[in-house]
DNA sequence: GTAAATACTAAAACGCGGTTTAATAAATTA
DNA sequence: TAATTTATTAAACCGCGTTTTAGTATTTAC
């Protein structure tokens, strides 16, 4: 019963080492993830060991993200901004996140949503939940925001709104960039009806921006797919049709 | 080769057979899905037919979610609704449509974001992303919506949250109603910002309306829980305190 | 300090998933 | 009718998360 105990000891090595060993392999290969029988062979222990240190493979993903989402947590808090500056600033403060271990969250996101009963869900919305909701209010208590909306139904909205950005970027269909990009668009948009005067034209002006980020986004792939694709003339033309869309849209703006 | 030989005849009939049993699967077990063994036992077949006529167990969802599509798009063009209503309108129809199949959608919902590779994603989001690209212009050339926004940048935030709402649907978090509500109000969320002279009143009508109706769901849900579970004193009593924050609302709403 | 009890590990197996293979039966062709 | 193509089937394959079985090492009790 002593937590000091020779077996004790070996016995939390052995734990850290699993989820160090774990948070390697994701960020090894982020598109297989790992298999329980990888993850021991690459700890250096047997395939049941896992289990009866932690349980379940979603027990370990679950410690892993835990542990990121306070650092996160941690990290927004030394955040010098307000109001609605913040909220932006979040998103950035994320993408770095991702940037920073792509494969780790490409995975844990993909284990999320895989198996919605396992409680990923709660640890993962919970906080982020509380989150948002408390940056709007405090956007709203400062005078960023009208009063009179519900902070709970925005909230979900918007929580609702980056999650699902994430998880595109997640499963692969989205670079960092756009899914940036997006998550700043809509956030614009949804807040632009609730801007009060002191911060309308800034929220405009987020909008705006992201709105030509997402042009230049979707204008390099466009000429990236017109370079690399072996495409009939059809397609050939369909692309560079659009191509010029964006460029007389790139123009417009800046007129 | 002849289509109308005896083969090809029994072929054509097998494989409309596996579909309407793997149809009836679905309907009939919305949380599990079906196995490929399960399918081909129920449609009275050896597991390997399934494969020989469809290629893939994604093959046989990706036709079926291909019908459902199309009979949702011939309803969509069906409606006499004009400009912002007709897109509001369209959600309501797809909630219909949910819910005549609830089973159905909730495991190709599943499916689909199970695998992004499979092709699935395509199968669902190209046709639905036109179709409510090809609202937004509408509504905007008849004068309902400013000018001087990129469709494509709000086709892509509009569709992305009807997603995401239908996908928390599927896996179980939402109940169909909680489900329209948050699309109702997060499409009129991103409208109110883009709606002329013409349609700002109504927009600004349908997000109140939704917001209470988050609320009733809410308020339904908490006291729902109040009733069934066994709650410590603690928990209760916070229940009760949200409870009586949303009855405050209603009351508020009501003046 | 030794013996009994306990806890932990590792190897193999379980059950289930989608999918593929080898052999058999059927329909087409000559 | 004989030869050949084609489609179906039963059985197996492979990988997954997880569980069981048996042995080993640590702790506890005397």
């Amino acid at each position: 019963m002593n937590t000091t105990s020779v077996r004790e000891m070996a016995k939390s090595k052995r734990r850290s080492d699993i989820l160090q060993t774990a948070r390697k392999l994701m960020l090894a290969s982020a598109d297989d993830g790992f298999s329980m029988r990888a993850l021991a062979e690459a700890a250096g222990v047997s395939s049941a060991t896992p289990y009866n240190l932690f349980g379940s493979k979603h027990e370990i993903l679950k410690r892993l993200l835990a542990d990121d989402l306070a650092s996160y947590q941690k990290a927004l808090s030394q955040l010098p901004s307000t109001g609605v500056e913040l909220m932006f600033d979040a998103v950035g403060l994320m993408r770095q996140f991702l940037d920073g271990q792509p494969g780790f969250y490409r995975n844990i996101m993909r284990e999320v949503n895989a198996d919605p009963g396992s409680g990923m869900r709660e640890v993962a919305g919970g906080p982020r939940y509380k989150l948002w909701r408390q940056m709007l209010k405090q956007a709203t208590t400062d005078g960023y925001l009208v009063q009179g909306f519900d902070p709970d139904a925005l909230t979900v909205t918007l929580t609702q709104m980056i999650a699902a950005n994430v998880r595109e970027w997640a499963s692969g269909h989205l670079d960092l960039t756009e899914m940036e990009a997006r998550i700043r668009y809509g956030m614009a948009m949804l807040l632009l009806a609730l801007a009060t005067e002191a911060s309308r034209e800034a929220v405009q002006q987020r909008w705006r921006t992201a709105e030509q980020d997402l042009q230049n986004c979707w204008r390099a792939a466009l000429s990236k797919r017109l370079q690399q694709d072996d495409l009939d003339d059809d397609a050939r033309a369909m692309l560079v049709n659009q191509l010029q869309y964006f460029q007389s849209l790139q123009s417009a703006n800046a007129d």
